[in-house]
RNA sequence: GGGCGCAUAGCUCAGCUGGUUUAGAGCGCCUGCCUUACAAGCAGGAUGUCGGAGGUUCGAAUCCUUCUGUGCCCACCA
């Protein structure tokens, strides 16, 4: 059979992921094995696959296979998250187009419409996932607004209520005027932004000469005002203090008060109070028991309390009361001003303070319950700095009640029902229950009415927040508020694998719900024996930036199309390149600055690029071994040398990819596999055994050569799951479920390093012959006469089995002897402390070669010096350890025997 | 305003508890090769006062202080 000399990834990739999904591979019940659980962030359903998801579900998939591979239980619970406010303004849109309005339709006709779409255009992230490789167990593809995972939003929210931990109240909070709903702190996205701060002059009731300029960034808010305040030690306005001024354009006197909450040197030293549209204001007007003016509706355009520019919309009304303002003389000037303004972070609509009625959950308890598990190590951060970041999140000082309800129809509908004939505020007529017939019966007993049926009670209309749902997702996914068998065996996940940016949204969250339900629900002997965390370790990914160091957004335009990238390079190339440069927590810039040299953009498809090489590369090695034809002769010692070198080279691999597969270095663990095939299994095994042109290969040597390869696909397939599963078949016939995806992870044997080292050396003196090659310009089928000086430690290094044939065959030598005498006109260079000729027929440049090993020995010199600088130091060798000395010495004694076989040689060029 | 982090080769970054050489990788760069596995390749090479200045130590890229530059998070200055 015959191989193409390039591999092309786009139908091999989609026949083995069939092929993978066919036999079930991703499937997880419940067994005796030990259990590998990550369940996936789940992204939103309106979305589509992006950067940060590639590098996010590369590095949960690595998990998972490797976990797998080793033989346990490997569960990766895909889904996706309904995500209230992003797909309720999608599904808005798309009705407006077909000119629906939202307001025109009943909230059960427009969730049919909603969940439509969610039919029709919700999965395709999944999909494309698939494209990536995700080995998720599809059959337990969760959303976070089907029944089970909403009842339980229902459930725990009644417990909560119960515990008395759900509360309502009226209070500010961030008002998205696009979404018309009240969003969290955390949604709100504070951006820096060119500003002005007006300055507006109010005449005093009883005297139009005299007045107060007070400066304000929303002179469209001045209706609202209910007060003007100045510090009580500004003498400048002491003698206006208990006035009162009238507002300009509609006349309404205010009075003129005293608080220390005015900053003397801000603006004009003088502050207007707006209670309905300001935070700060509002705390200062209950202070002064003043009256609470809202002239904003919920869409953020002015109603009628506003008396003037009724209807015109908040920023509209701006442009329009400046011209006003103007004309009546109260603007006495406009300064350019930088400040943060408050975004939805979902609509990107400037958000409004508002006094609203909302439903809080307490968090300080939860918030200590979170801090606990992590200082604890209940739950670790990889990196562990984030702790950091986390703990001033939530520690006592800054951590608010979260608000959970919002005005929209997407999401869970808050359970509480009120009477319909009563006052809505009124707590006594509320009933938190999870259904209405609870909610009745809580009312005729609360009421001791009998009387009361369905229809005198009404739901609230809001849906709590998406994080209110998705803080359940790792226990919801088991459907572990309804049956436990499936939590008992899955729960703690092993690990989350997510963006820091949702650490407070999510991770944080997830971390108090997980505490809060899993003792019960796991029970309290299972619970103490496990863990009541939801996962015992957060992998914290970078964030993907363009070169800009932008975060990559759809909505800058600045991320490059995932699924182009993997068409381009194979999703093995992608990942490749998503991960060589991904440590833990670094962000990742995409495409990188230009390099100044070459002028060319240093971007990650560079990286992928390197990624779709390295599969060609083991596709021709493949290509290589299949090509060879076989005797059943003994293996020459060059084959035995390299295949027990090659073997203890994986050794030693595996054995470092442990360490860096339990600290997550993901990224270093892929360089060394890459470096392992590319270097030591291409560069030099491949070379070592390569028959002679047109000569076959020994059955023996050939053998060792599959298994070596076939436990390197192995190692690799976690990277890089498509090239691996292909190779691993083409490389020996395979019965039916002889897949690489469920291959036996390879355990690491025993390697001696002394035995490495001497390989290493015979290598480099291979590196040398080839240098002196390319600095004479000998061409590489030219034969070459080596000595190497006669010494024990040579030796040494020439009678380890197969070395010596080694190096004439990767030097290409005529012979390699031990130099009887003086080589004449001759090349030499050291190998470790030996000392090697190459033996040249053209004459040689004596000078360059003295300058070249004058180099070398001023190096060693130096070298030497400083080590002996500590070996002199008495209190080196009193204080430091016994094996640092030992080493220190070692190094002085190497470094020595190759200043002596230096100084040799260049007597020998000089003599 | 408070806090966190980063600064190492032209570029992007490793360097885990101070002590394997006088610091590594990948890409890029330079030289020579279309050597019948692979030019998406092969062989070889060059490149750094480890941001500056102090300090601790027998020993510092690594620990401490400080300065400079830079990024981020949090916070109610209109």
């Amino acid at each position: 059979m015959s191989l193409s000399t390039r591999y092309s990834p786009q139908d091999i990739e989609s026949k083995w992921y069939q092929h993978w999904l066919d036999r079930e591979y991703f499937n997880s019940e419940p067994d005796d094995r030990e259990p590998f659980t990550i369940v996936i962030p789940p992204p939103n359903v309106t979305g589509v696959l992006h950067m940060g998801h590639m590098l996010n579900n590369t590095i949960q998939d690595i998990l998972i296979r490797k976990a797998r591979l080793e033989g346990k239980n490997a569960c990766w619970v895909p889904g996706t998250d309904h995500a209230s406010i992003a797909t309720e303004a999608k599904v808005v849109k798309l009705l407006r187009e077909q000119g629906i309005k939202k307001s025109d339709i009943s909230r059960e006709a427009f969730l049919q419409h909603a969940f439509d779409w969610k039919e029709k255009y919700g999965g395709l992230i999944l999909e494309q996932l698939q494209k990536l490789g995700a080995s998720c167990d599809w059959h337990r593809t969760r959303f976070t607004m089907e029944s089970s995972l909403s009842k339980a939003v229902t459930h725990t929210f009644v417990d909560l209520h119960k515990k008395g931990r759900i509360y309502r109240s009226l209070r500010m909070t961030n008002w998205d005027p696009e979404a018309k709903t009240a969003l969290s702190n955390e949604e709100v996205i504070y951006k820096e932004e060119n500003s002005q701060l007006f300055h507006i002059r109010y005449v005093l009731e009883d005297d139009p000469t005299q007045g107060i300029v007070i400066a304000t960034q929303r002179p469209e808010t001045i209706m609202a005002d209910v007060a003007i305040a100045v510090h009580p030690d500004d003498e400048r306005y002491a003698h206006l203090v208990g006035k009162k001024v009238l507002i300009p354009l509609i006349n309404r006197a205010i009075p003129i008060l005293a608080d220390t909450y005015v900053e003397l040197d801000f603006g004009t030293g003088a502050l207007k109070i707006t209670p309905a549209h300001d935070q700060n204001d509002y705390e200062i007007g209950q202070r002064y028991q003043l009256e609470v003016i809202d002239i904003l509706n919920d869409d953020g355009t002015l109603n009628d309390k506003a008396q003037i520019l009724v209807g015109e919309d908040r920023f509209s009304a701006r442009k329009k009361i400046r011209k006003l303002l103007d004309e009546s003389g109260a603007l006495v000037k406009i300064v350019d001003y930088i400040t943060k303004i408050g975004h939805s972070e979902r609509t990107n609509a400037v958000v409004e303070p508002r006094l609203t009625l909302q439903w809080f959950l307490e968090m300080k308890p939860f918030a200590a319950t979170a801090l606990k598990a992590v200082s604890s190590g209940d739950v670790q951060f990889y990196p562990e700095s984030f702790w950091n970041m986390y703990h001033s999140w939530l520690n006592e000082d800054n951590v608010r009640d979260w608000c959970i309800s919002r005005q929209l129809w997407w999401g869970q509908r808050i359970p509480a029902w009120y009477l319909q004939s009563e006052s809505f505020n009124e707590e006594s007529h509320i009933f938190v229950a999870e259904n209405a017939d609870e909610a009745l019966a809580q009312a005729k007993e609360k009421t001791g009415n009998d009387q009361l049926t369905i229809e005198d009670l009404r739901q609230d209309d809001d849906v709590v927040d998406t994080w209110f749902s998705s803080w359940l997702w790792p226990i919801s996914v088991f459907d572990g508020f309804e049956n436990q068998d499936a939590l008992k065996y899955y729960y703690p996940t092993n690990v989350l694998v997510t963006g820091w940016d949702i650490m407070f949204f999510w991770v944080a969250r997830m971390i108090m719900s997980g505490y809060e339900w899993s003792p019960e629900l796991l029970g309290p002997k299972l619970s103490a024996k496990k863990g009541a965390m939801p996962f015992r370790k957060v992998y914290f990914t970078g964030m993907v930036r363009d070169n800009k160091r932008r975060k990559m957004s759809k909505s800058l335009g600045n991320s490059p199309d995932a699924l182009e990238l993997i068409d381009n390079y194979g999703a093995d190339g992608v990942r490749f390149g998503m991960l060589s440069s991904a440590a833990a927590g670094n962000d990742i810039i995409f495409d990188a600055p230009l390099d100044p040299v070459t002028n060319e953009v240093m971007n990650q498809s560079k990286l992928c690029e390197q990624g779709r090489n390295f599969c060609n590369k083991l596709w021709n090695a493949l290509r290589l071994i299949k090509g060879w034809e076989i005797t059943d002769n003994e293996p020459e010692s060059s084959s035995r040398l390299a295949v027990e070198w090659m073997e203890q080279r994986l050794n030693q691999t595996l054995a470092q990819l442990e360490g860096m597969f339990i600290d997550f270095r993901l990224s270093e663990a892929l360089m060394t596999v890459y470096k392992l095939l590319w270097d030591d299994f291409c560069s030099w095994y491949l070379e070592m055994i390569k028959p002679a042109y047109g000569e076959p290969i020994e059955r023996a040597t050939l053998e060792k050569t599959i298994g070596l390869m076939e436990r390197m696909m192995t190692i690799l397939h976690p990277f890089m799951p498509f090239v691996t599963e292909e190779i691993w078949h083409q490389l020996r016939e395979r019965a039916q479920g002889d897949d690489c995806v469920i291959s036996k992870y390879p355990k690491a044997g025993a390697f001696n390093e002394h035995f490495i080292a001497k390989v290493e050396q015979a290598k480099t003196v291979v590196t040398n012959v080839r240098e002196t090659r390319n600095n004479k310009g000998i061409k590489m089928k030219d034969l070459l006469s080596v000595y190497v000086q006669d010494t024990p430690a040579a030796r040494e290094l020439m009678e380890v089995d197969g070395v010596q044939s080694m190096i004439i065959k990767m030097g290409n030598l005529e012979s390699l002897e031990y130099a009887a005498a003086e080589i004449p006109n001759s090349v030499a260079f050291l190998a470790g402390t030996e000392k090697f000729f190459v033996a040249l027929e053209q004459k040689i440049n004596k000078e360059e070669e003295v300058v070249r090993l004058q180099k070398e020995l001023d190096y060693f010199r130096g070298f030497v010096k400083s080590v002996a600088n500590k070996l002199n130091n008495e209190r080196f060798v009193s204080g430091a350890p016994a094996d640092v000395v030992e080493k220190e010495k070692q190094k002085m004694a190497d470094g020595e025997a190759k200043i002596r076989s230096l100084e040799e040689a260049l007597e020998e060029m000089g003599g």
